[in-house]
DNA sequence: CATGAATGAGTCTTCATTCAT
DNA sequence: GATGAATGAAGACTCATTCAT
């Protein structure tokens, strides 16, 4: 049912298996270069000479450039928003204070525990395709958390939606500046344990004690 | 102390007020064109027609494309630098609250007052050049911040920098995100109150009592 | 007598009935793909997908694209000529009116009959190989008017290839103005009737009254 | 005015005297590498090579390949209908002999000076933009005809513009197979004579006598 | 025989930069 | 100083053809 003309889309899927083969390469090539030689110089040569293919295997699997760094974009998030939603399951009926540590914890371990390639991904994600994608795993991860809030046994929350939202923001925006290297190495080093506190904080201070 | 070779200085001074004026002009186009076409599609020719002079002038004022694109992102960074300086004086010597009251208020207006182009000059801030241009008034900022937190009259704290840090970027990382579209309009409105709110609270936890 | 690489031979003779119901096929997607796309993006892909069947498939009959291309025109042209040359037979030893009038209507009816088909043969037929083929047709075709005239019941004519060519290229001009939408509908629909009435003045014209 | 997105435009008007010249030698080297190598081979690198400037060059002019194909057929096309609608002027109030004489003499000659111009110039005229062109001077040029045979000093036509069309048609028909070789030597030699002959005879036929 | 993935030369187009006027 | 025409390297994308499976 895809590929009828959307240009973010990819083009066919693999029927044999070198095919599949081809697209983890042009997958991995994809990071490489981009980590190598960031965004601007990542163009279709770079990544078929790093993949080993040709131009042209690109364009076998996707419409154009653009759609295979959303592709890889897309990998990316989708393992991001898997590992949370499978935590905040985890995590339910616990106090606010265990849930933002396992939250923060998973979060930060998530998106650092390989940062260049986090990183590079930042690249792509402010391009056309790429806002949108962020935007679906976000509202997965938002989803997720509100209602990992909802089932917290210490406090309850008026509007569990927007206090997810605040709360990712933070962390998510905080995270950012790291792999902008924006911070210094010891914040970087400290981040969870004022995140955790300050998150707990702010849940405390916003929430009803539960009965 | 004249330029002698660096690549992202601007080439002269404006010695003359019609130089000055043409800077002015390619700073506003740049920013013009930066919002209507996106960094990709900012590129000389659209400046200089925005800006109704030549390609060359362009070359008068600038070594090349990246030097002017540097030189906005610059201005527009020591602005905010020095708003938020200014600000960090007149608040000393305030309880926690108010100075975190007013720290917030401050840099959303800075940074929101003009969504559009601070969004745009996210996308120069990426490339070389502006991440160094970032960290350097991201320095100045931390340094204002920290030297307000030790004026605080109600806590006091261990390191301040770091503490200036964390909440440096847990508000900028959440303006980001507000810029980039990845917050619903609620939040987007609610982000002073609960910024405020978070901040307070970490201080609170993190901070001691002032004798 | 078999291929020995003349680039524009077909690659084999079908000896199988699937080989000729493949061949079928491949021709009929030639010309849809023609007609859908234009010549610029009637490629072999494009042809391969509509004829569902691989791109290999059409290089076990042609040796390459051209030759598929010109293969489709050929059968178009010989199809053409055949209808003609029958004509030229039944309307021998009537008189020029008859004639023309027979011969202007077939010609027509075999061009116009499905006119797309007949436009976007026009783009093969510019082509390198194609201007050869028409070329052929067309002497056929020349020959048979010539014969054909040759037994007008009415006039005599001194060079009566000359006028069958002159006659040919007037009908087969404005057919092709006719196809390239050059001509209002009205004329569209009248042309027949002006054509009769033009070659008839001409002819009768140019000819000499038999004894 | 122009210039506004319309993809076939020019891009910008010459303001310095060497783009005029610049054009002028696109131009010519357009026509240069059609006549050599086909339409199919006429690209942007050839045609810059051909006229010794680089491919930049032709998109300070003309906003891509196709644009460029246009202009150089829009020269042409205005040309002709221009001699054409001249001597429709002169012509008036002459009998219908005399006119249509002086009128396939006149198209013959225009279309005919510079046969392998003319010639390569159609391989534009099949393309989106040519069609419509063609069609614009088609209109002027029916239009010049029609108002001319109103003019006939013996002749009457209910329908002039129905009679101008079926005797451009034939004549543009001719002359198109004239071009493409489709016609022996001889045939080309005599083309104007039996034009003038059958169209006389045409006319002679489908009008009425003035009084 | 049929398939369709892979190839890579060939095209169009963009844009930072230069330099003659 | 200012202008804008010219440059050409670099990038995205296409497509005829091949060949391993």
């Amino acid at each position: 049912m895809p590929n009828i003309k959307h240009p973010l889309m990819p083009r066919k899927s693999p029927v044999q298996a070198r095919s599949a083969a081809t697209i983890d390469v042009l997958h991995e090539a994809t990071i490489q270069v981009l980590l190598k030689e960031g965004i601007v110089r990542c163009n279709t040569t770079r990544i078929a000479e790093r993949a080993e293919v040709s131009v042209g295997s690109i364009y076998q699997y996707y419409p154009n450039r653009d759609s295979l760094l959303a592709a890889v974009l897309q990998r990316h998030l989708d393992s991001v928003a898997q590992q949370i939603e499978q935590l905040c399951l985890e995590c339910k009926y616990g106090t606010v204070e265990t849930i933002m540590n396992a939250l923060v914890d998973q979060i930060l371990t998530a998106k650092l525990s390989d940062p260049e390639q986090s990183k590079a991904l930042y690249a792509i994600s402010g391009e056309r395709g790429g806002i949108e994608l962020s935007k679906q795993m976000n509202d997965r991860i938002l989803k997720a958390i509100a209602s990992l809030l909802e089932t917290a046994s210490d406090l309850h929350f008026d509007e569990n939606l927007i206090v997810a939202e605040i709360i990712l923001s933070v962390i998510m925006g905080s995270i950012r500046r790291v792999l902008e290297n924006q911070v210094t190495h010891q914040v970087e080093q400290e981040l969870r344990y004022h995140l955790k506190l300050m998150t707990t904080a702010y849940l405390r201070q916003i929430g009803k004690v539960k009965v």
